[in-house]
DNA sequence: TTCATAATCACAATATAGTGGGATTTGCAT
DNA sequence: ATGCAAATCCCACTATATTGTGATTATGAA
């Protein structure tokens, strides 16, 4: 759950956009945006992807790769 | 939500495994798993995670392209 | 340091995800 | 059509995600 915290902060961060104005756009709660990017939280898939679009980021689900 | 319940699906089925077996594996609940796959859920990223994760499925995030 | 803004925290209330149990339906064999 | 297993439905209960409010704590700039 860090790693997707992280993904959203950077990007936030990328973007100049601070946790309540991202949470405005995603239409989330500013707790429940600040506890996702610290990895504090289980977050559901709609509140995910809304967060995620918002920031121009998109989900793609793919076959593990055992490489080392 | 359709498109995560039919990856999910047709791995499944690729797999030749049944729900109530992916369920088990997974530690999810059957109602949890049928719903997930019909799209009728908003599940948590922890339940996600785990059955793709008994999939050996991974999730990846990346900036959204624009292609046409 | 001082000031302003951003981020985190703490609390309580509501919404909803997750669950099991049992009934029902569907799908696919023979 | 019959039988079996898989999938779905229904219902009620529990767990927890989400939320707003207000206070507190960083963070950074002048």
């Amino acid at each position: 759950m860090k790693e997707i915290g992280n993904i959203i902060k950077e990007r936030r961060k990328a973007l100049s956009v601070t946790q309540r104005e991202l949470a405005a756009l995603a239409g989330v709660g500013i707790n429940t945006l600040t506890k996702i990017e610290r990895g504090e939280a289980n977050p559901s898939l709609k509140v995910v992807l809304s967060i995620l679009h918002t920031l121009g980021l998109e989900i793609d689900i793919k076959i593990k790769s055992n490489k080392l």
